[in-house]
DNA sequence: CGCCAGGTGCGAA
DNA sequence: TTCGCACCTGGC
């Protein structure tokens, strides 16, 4: 069996705070379905046992899919020297990795989070998914990929409004129509500040939403999501509650890596 | 019932 | 430019 190194990792916070809709956790046991395949971790003291539906370059995918290589110890340390009143939170998050999620899925997840609760958005992912994603079986178990793009093309209005979707429909069936792979895959290429932009250009997606974009699914450190959480964690320690002003203040403070910090302050606060 | 959930678009000032 | 409000849906 594959492992990988249980060391400067939490994986059940990495998992479970926030950052993805679909996976099943129990105790030690983690199941995600990632891109193209099902994958299972097993945690034990020393390590994280993987298994897959898919074996090719199973260690490099999940080493990226979960940001091993990034140097977290080294950028909280940093962190916590140009703000001391971080240490508690880091604290709080060690071993919290951002993850890289698979980008239409990213974009779609999150246009579907807007003004909504993470029960319903788990569930209209999953709908989409169960409809029109390949099946796989892993372990005797059904599993259905995230539908690729030329599938939910051809999605119509009534196809996306039965997924739960309510007033998002229109605007994912907007973006669907207007969006190429070369484009998802060109948002690579472009500074945080051009990516924001072209991401904002779509109805449906705002500032925060195209930040999250950006931090799960484009290895972007340098972003705001601030929602609802992180306002009250910014009003509670800070006194700021302007969200101009807060973003001025974790742009001055964290730099590169505000959407850690952000990461950092929404784990703390809604685990409360 | 009313309110809220990991926001956003829109029109009015 | 800023501000307030409506918005699908489901749970409490």
């Amino acid at each position: 069996m594959k492992a990988l190194e249980n060391k400067n990792i939490n994986i059940h916070d990495t998992i479970t705070c926030g950052q993805i809709f679909r996976f099943e956790a129990k105790e030690k046991e983690y199941t995600i379905i990632l891109e193209d395949r099902v994958v299972k971790l097993v945690i034990d003291d020393n390590y994280i046992n993987i298994t897959s539906s898919k074996e090719d370059d199973l260690i490099d995918v999940l080493e990226t899919y979960l940001d091993i290589k990034t140097d977290y110890d080294k950028i909280n340390e940093e962190l916590i020297k140009n703000d001391p009143s971080l240490k508690e939170i880091i604290e709080l998050s060690k071993g919290l990795k951002i993850i890289n999620s698979p980008k239409l899925e990213t974009i779609i997840s999150y246009m579907i989070s807007a003004n909504n609760n993470v029960r319903n958005i788990q569930r209209s992912v999953n709908l989409l998914s169960e409809r029109y994603g390949k099946k796989i079986i892993f372990e005797d178990k059904e599993y259905y990929l995230f539908p690729e793009l030329d599938t939910l093309k051809q999605l119509s209005m009534d196809d996306l409004n039965d997924l739960k979707l309510g007033f998002r429909s229109k605007y994912i069936y907007e973006f669907l129509n207007n969006i190429t792979l070369s484009d998802i895959d060109n948002i690579e290429l472009m500074s945080t500040e051009e990516a924001l932009k072209y991401l904002t250009s779509f109805k449906g997606i705002g500032l925060k939403i195209a930040s999250c974009i950006l931090l799960f699914g484009y290895k972007r450190k340098d972003v705001f999501p601030i929602d609802t959480w992180v306002k009250k964690y910014m009003k509670d320690n800070y006194g700021i509650s302007d969200i101009n002003k807060i973003e001025k203040y974790t742009k001055e403070k964290y730099k590169d890596y505000s959407g850690l910090v952000i990461q950092y302050m929404f784990h703390s606060k809604r685990n409360k």
